[in-house]
DNA sequence: TAACTGACTAACTTACTAGTCAGTTTAGCA
DNA sequence: TGCTAAACTGACTAGTAAGTTAGTCAGTTA
């Protein structure tokens, strides 16, 4: 779904403002934060219609249940994710930096949607990936683990199990995400989703990446 | 909660045992299942007593509420976590050493208890940690962020952040078991949580780590 | 300006779920 | 063997949440 101009404008709008689209748009954000911090179930129709200012039977007459909702959000989230490997051609590049550019373009769309990791939790364990059937992801995995494989074969990577190898990886992007709420205690209650703390962590996370897979 | 001999014995039979001691043990093994496939909100006490084969109204009269035998599930849970730098005494083993045996010990307390990190999860994501004040995990990131510092002053470890580091090396450990149910793809549907898959992952995550933190 | 259409709403229904309680059963002891 | 306290049960209640519906409102067209 495409969110155009006068959507983006008016979303954060309290006024009533009878325009499907940005209506949509709206109950969509909103969605999508209830369902990144709650999960389908514990979800609540309800705190999604008051955020979004409008009614709770807008849910129903734009996406027919709550589970459609969900479904819309899930597809728009997880429509970057899913083309992360078309758009830079790692074809053209050696492993080493193949891993690089891969690494640093997934934790761009993270960063970009910290909202991603906890809905990807939420699918894949209380929902066991039944509305998500994690095609993308998996698809992370498996190019992770070509390149991995490439790296090892001209002898550039030390010697792993390239699926492991590659779901570190994930974790390590992935990890710091899901669980900010509690590491700002780290430092004493900052923000970790700030920009220069994603950047850092960026940072950090791509050092030990090549850090991990170089020949020792 | 020390689990007595007798509970234990019991713990998987369906007969009904008028036991107080064995009926909690039960209750609190269902719970912990629960709690970790569906989070607090989402949890079914119905479903906790169907498992148990015993009556909903057990749970209050031994737990009070469905948040009380949340509490209880979170506190057995956790215990050992709590505990883990004790067992090993780090003070006498230098950094590489160190680091490696308490990743080591990390790695084996979730293999022993692999629900764990779902826990971990929703109490972060969805209760914020209301329930958990997360003490017990920060001891985890503060100690290895303290071996970390030790390791780069004696010049045996790489230049990083050590708090940043520290994350990602729990990230390394625990992200295999949150996403267990969508990474067994990965290998043809294969369980992820045998002895031998969980072995591998150790062994894997162990050298990725120990080869993250090394000079370059 | 009247008919029409789609956006929107308030009130309602139905289903479910945590928690309660009055009463029954059983283990173990006198 | 009978008594008692603790373990246990089934039926119930109050509250909540998803989903429905009849109808209102605002913009648009002829």
């Amino acid at each position: 779904m495409v969110r155009s101009e006068k959507a983006k404008h008016v979303l954060d709008t309290a006024h009533p403002v009878r325009d499907a689209e940005v209506t949509q748009a709206k109950i969509l954000a909103a969605a999508e934060e209830e369902f990144a911090r709650h999960g389908l179930v514990a979800a609540r129709t309800e705190r999604i219609a008051a955020q979004t200012h409008v009614v709770k039977a807008m849910i129903h007459y734009y996406f027919k249940s709550k589970e459609g909702l969900y479904q819309a959000v899930l597809e728009r989230a997880f429509s970057e994710i899913s083309s992360l490997g078309e758009q830079l051609d790692l074809e053209q590049l050696s492993p080493k930096p193949a891993l690089k550019q891969y690494v640093r373009g997934f934790l761009a769309c993270l960063s970009r949607n910290p909202n991603l990791p906890a809905i990807l939790f939420y699918e894949a364990i209380q929902n066991r990936g039944k509305y998500y059937k994690w095609t993308g992801m998996l698809q992370v995995y498996t190019t992770l683990a070509e390149i991995l494989e490439q790296g090892m074969a001209i002898g550039v990577f030390r010697t792993l199990e390239p699926r492991h190898a590659a779901i570190n990886i994930v974790g390590v992007c992935i990890f710091y995400f899901t669980a900010h709420e509690n590491l700002k205690h780290l430092w004493r209650g900052k923000q970790m989703l700030s920009p220069e703390m994603l950047d850092q962590h960026a940072q950090e996370a791509i050092t030990t990446i090549m850090a991990s897979v170089q020949l020792s």
